[in-house]
DNA sequence: CCCGTTCCCATGAGATTCCATGACACCCCG
DNA sequence: CGGGGTGTCATGGAATCTCATGGGAACGGG
């Protein structure tokens, strides 16, 4: 199981908003597509969540496990309603195409504040793995705010204690 | 199955009530009509449930299983009648044309509020995709909805928690 | 014959496709 | 150990196509 997002790359925002995907995440695109056939992996770009600074990226199997919570849930609850919002509008389906690039929706592009100036100034975009899904962010933001929250995971620690002290205690160690 | 509408589009309302449908949704709405032969694909377009600022949009096959669960009622029954009522006899089959085109029914015009005079001005709609279906609305209703009820999503929200916190747990995870 | 539709064509903007290039990394073989 | 050679990648530019949208002609029913 290498079918894991994983890391961080910057990559060249072009003045037509190409972006070319980094080509170890479109590996685990292409895994997680049932209907890839060798090339031009499609998967679910989510611009909602308003508050984060950046789009998330699903790959097609693990956005329909989240489907299938979503339709799981009792009809017309405020609950429900939210997150239909948030993850199936505020979202859209994405094709590599045999360059491995996709164009940013111009969705996407206004979250990451990625205007047609900042496009002709040649932008950069940040791709940062998390395991089942993976971010784009503007690179600038990136940074700025990496640097805040890499601070702010040590605050759950008890002076001292070790980050792997927060995993849940597991009988498999 | 990549067959679902998803993400938001805006599209001009001519003067004659001419409207594009987005091509994503007529790629979805062919797939769901099983009498699609190349051109023109149908769906049913819904104007009941009073209260709502939107008509709803279903794909024919969508429809037939609404239609069977609404067979499955006991007949007579205020529920049964209330959905009849809601889902079959307020709402209309349209044909999408060989420009992308429907010309939106003068009852869903009156349902969104779009009187001749909106009309000439040079109305905007807004198409929102909900997996299954997708709706239509007037623009400023819709941006103005959305702004409410995004608010509203993180009230249910412990402070810092995240959306997906809302998903029913889950012994998958 | 008139009004409201439906059909057909025109057009520009934006999106997709295709090709070209340069930078690396890796491998095989001398 | 070195040196090509080969392949993958990221990236740029240009040609081509699709889509949304507007205008007008044809049509049909009353």
């Amino acid at each position: 199981m290498s079918e894991a997002f994983r890391g961080e790359f910057n990559q060249k925002v072009d003045g037509k908003a190409r972006v070319s995907i980094p080509a170890p995440f479109r590996r685990v695109l292409e895994a997680g597509d049932p209907a890839f056939d060798g090339s031009r992996p499609k998967f679910v770009l989510i611009y909602g969540r308003p508050g984060s600074d950046f789009v998330e990226c699903y790959t097609i199997a693990q956005m329909k496990l989240l489907e299938a919570k979503i339709r799981r849930m009792p009809p017309g609850t405020p609950q429900r309603k939210a997150l239909e919002r948030n993850f199936i509008t505020l979202s859209q389906l994405v094709e590599v195409d045999d360059d491995g690039r996709i164009v940013m929706p111009p969705k996407a592009r206004e979250k990451l504040g990625l205007d047609a100036d900042a496009l002709k100034d040649g932008a950069e975009a940040t791709f940062a793995g998390t395991l089942d899904t993976f971010q784009i962010w503007r690179r600038d933001a990136y940074e700025a705010t990496l640097a805040t929250e890499a601070d702010a995971d040590f605050d759950f620690l008890e002076d001292g204690a070790d980050l792997l002290s927060l995993l849940p205690t597991d009988p498999e160690g």
